[in-house]
DNA sequence: GATGAATGAGGTTTCATTCAT
DNA sequence: TATGAATGAAACCTCATTCAT
C-alpha cells in the first residue's frame, strides 16, 4: 500500500527514478530505479502500486518542487512584470539547478502515463502564478486567446532558453534576461 | 533479380510506426508497428537493422517531409515577416494536419535515440528556414544571443500554439495568426 | 530477508543444461534448459546472467566434478605408474558412469564459448594430477616436448577408449585395463 | 534440388561453410555462409536442399580431401611402420594447413547433425588405411582389442599433436616425429 | 515493513527456408 | 538458375509484479 513508512526512503525512491529516467527514458526499470534508490525491489511497491503510480507521484513531486521555489518569496504587490520575471526567472534556476529533473519533468509531460487528474492536481499550488498568468493574457498580445496561453507561451520559451543556457553556461544571466524581455515583447 | 525492396512497404512500416508510437509511446512494439503495417514481424528488419535505425530513420522522414513542405512556395524574395510567416503557417498546418505525427516527432526529439548524426543529417533541406532564421537573429530582439536561437524560439512558441490549436480547433485561423504576431514582437 | 537462492536450484539448472545440451548441442535453448530444471523460464537467469556465463559455469562444474573424484583417494605416495593409472581409470569410470555429462564436456570443449579465464579457473583443482602428468614428461618417450603433452595425450586416448567402452560396454574392464597399458607403453 | 550447375559455386558454399563454421561453430547462418561464397541466400538451397544436407556434405568433403592425400602416394608395399606413419603424416600436415577445416571437421565429428549414413559413406576412400590399421590391430599392444580402436587411438593422439603444433609450430617436426614414435611405441 | 528470488508474458532480433521475380 | 525479400517460429533476455521468508 501507499502508506509509507519511511518518508526518507519514499524521497530516495522518487529521486532515484529521476535519476533512472533523465539516463535511460520513461521505460527505466523499476529494479534500477530501487536500486539507485538503495532499496530492494520489492519495496519499491510498498512506497508505490506500481510504475504508472510512481510516474504519477514523481509528476506531482516535480512540479510541486518548483510551484514552492516560484511560491516563496513571490512579490505579490508588485508590478505585472515583476511577478512575471519573478516566476520565469525562477523556473529557469530551478531547470538549470536541477537538469535530471528537467528531463525527467519533459519526458512525463509528453508521456501518455500522466493521468488528466493527476494534472489537475498538479495545479494546485498554483494559483500565484495562475493569477499573474491569468491577468497578463487580459493584456494586447495575448487579448482574446484561450486561457492558458500565456503560461504556454512562457513555458515553451523558457524550454528554448533552457536548452541554450544548458549549452552555454557562461551566458546564462544574459540569456535569462533576454529572454524574458523576449517574452515581455511578445505579451505586454 | 529477386522481388525489389518495395518503397511502399518501408512507407508503411514508418507509418504503422508514427501510429503505435503515438498511442503507445517510444516503447511501442516492433510486432505490433509490423502488424499495423501489414508485413510480417521479420519484414520490418529488412528494411531497418534495428529498431533504433527505425526510429532515427522515422525522424528523417518526419523532419524531411515538413521542410518539403516548408520548401515548396517558399517566398523567396519577400520580406522577412513573410518568410518568417510561411515557415511558421507551413509547419502549424503540417501539425495540425498529422497529429499522429507530430506527437511521434515530440517523442523523438526528446528521446535520446536520435543521434547526433541524425540530427546533423536532418538539418539538410532546412537551408531556406535556416537562412530566414539566421536574418531574424540579427535583428533587435534576438541581436547577441546564440546561433539557433530564434529557431527555437519560433517552434518553442508554435508547439504551445498546436497544443491549443489541438484543444480549440474552430480558432486555428485565428491562434495561427495572433500566433505568429506574438512571436513577431517578440524578436523583431 | 528474502529467499535465499537455492544451490538445489542452481544444481538443478546446470543438469538440466546438460541433459539438453547432450541431446541437442551448444545451441540447446534456455528456455527447455529451464523447463528441465522446473524453473520458469526467466528464473535460469537470476542464476546465471546469460547462456554464456551459464556453459562457462557449467564447463567448471563439471571439471571440478572430476578433479574432486581424482582427488579423492589419489596415491600420492605410489608410483608414477599408480599415480597415473589412477588419473586413467578415475576420468574414465566418470566418463561412462555420466555419458551425458561428458557430451556435454565435449561439446564446450570444443566451442568458443568457454573463456580463457574459465580455462584457468578450471585449472585449479587438478594441482595434483599436473604433478604426476609433469613428472611424466619428464620420462623418455614425452622428454623434451612442451608442457601439457602428457595430459593431452592422456586425454587424447581417453576419449578414444570412452568412445569404445560406449558401444562395447562389456569389455569395459578390458578396454581400460589394455588402455592404459597402451599409454603407458607410449610413455614411459 | 541438389543437382549442381556450377561445381565452382558448390565448391564455394563449401568453403564459406567452412571458415564460418570455423569462426561461429555450427549454428553459423546460412545467410552468413552464401555471403562467404559470393553467392545469394536463396541459392545456398539449390545447391543443398537444407542446412543438415550441407554439414553433411561438408563432412564427405573433408573427410574425403583427407583420405584422397593419404591415398596418394601410399607406400603401399612398404613396411606397416612406414605404412602408418605415412597416414599419420599426411594427416597431421593437412591439419595444419588448413586449421579452419580441422576446426570445421572436429566439430562436425562431436555433433549429431551427421548421420550414421554419412559416417558410413565416409569410410569409402579409406581402405588402404583401414588395411594398415586392421594390420595394426593384429599386433601386440592392440590385440584382442575391437576393431577400429587403433584408428581411434591414433586420431585421438594426432588431435594432440596438432594442438600443441598449433601452439608451438616451431617445433612442428619434432612434434610431427615424436607424436609418431609414441604411437608407434604403444601399439607396436 | 523489507527483501530479493521467482515468475512468465512480452520484447527485440535471428534464421532456415520459401517463392515471386 | 539465381536472387534476396518475405516469412514467422523460436531464440535470448528483460521486466513489472508477487510472495515466501
Amino acid at each position: 500500500m501507499a502508506r509509507a513508512r519511511s518518508p526518507e526512503k519514499r524521497a530516495a525512491i522518487l529521486e532515484g527514478a529521476v535519476l533512472e529516467i533523465a539516463e535511460n527514458g520513461l521505460g527505466a526499470a523499476t529494479a534500477k530505479i530501487a536500486q539507485r534508490a538503495g532499496v530492494a525491489e520489492g519495496t519499491l511497491f510498498t512506497y508505490f502500486a506500481n510504475k504508472e503510480e510512481l510516474l504519477n507521484e514523481l509528476y506531482l513531486e516535480l512540479k510541486g518542487e518548483v510551484y514552492a521555489r516560484v511560491n516563496a518569496g513571490f512579490p505579490q504587490k508588485a508590478s505585472l512584470e515583476r511577478r512575471a520575471q519573478h516566476v520565469w526567472t525562477t523556473y529557469l534556476d530551478w531547470a538549470i539547478e536541477f537538469p535530471m529533473k528537467r528531463k525527467a519533468s519533459v519526458l512525463l509531460n509528453v508521456s501518455d502515463v500522466i493521468t488528466a487528474d493527476t494534472r489537475a492536481r498538479a495545479a494546485i499550488g498554483r494559483e500565484l502564478v495562475d493569477a499573474a498568468l491569468t491577468e497578463l493574457e487580459g493584456r494586447g498580445g495575448l487579448k482574446g486567446l484561450p486561457a492558458g496561453f500565456a503560461a504556454a507561451t512562457m513555458s515553451a520559451i523558457q524550454e528554448a532558453a533552457m536548452d541554450f543556457i544548458a549549452k552555454y553556461p557562461k551566458q546564462r544571466k544574459d540569456l535569462t534576461e533576454r529572454g524574458f524581455l523576449l517574452l515581455w515583447r511578445a505579451v505586454k
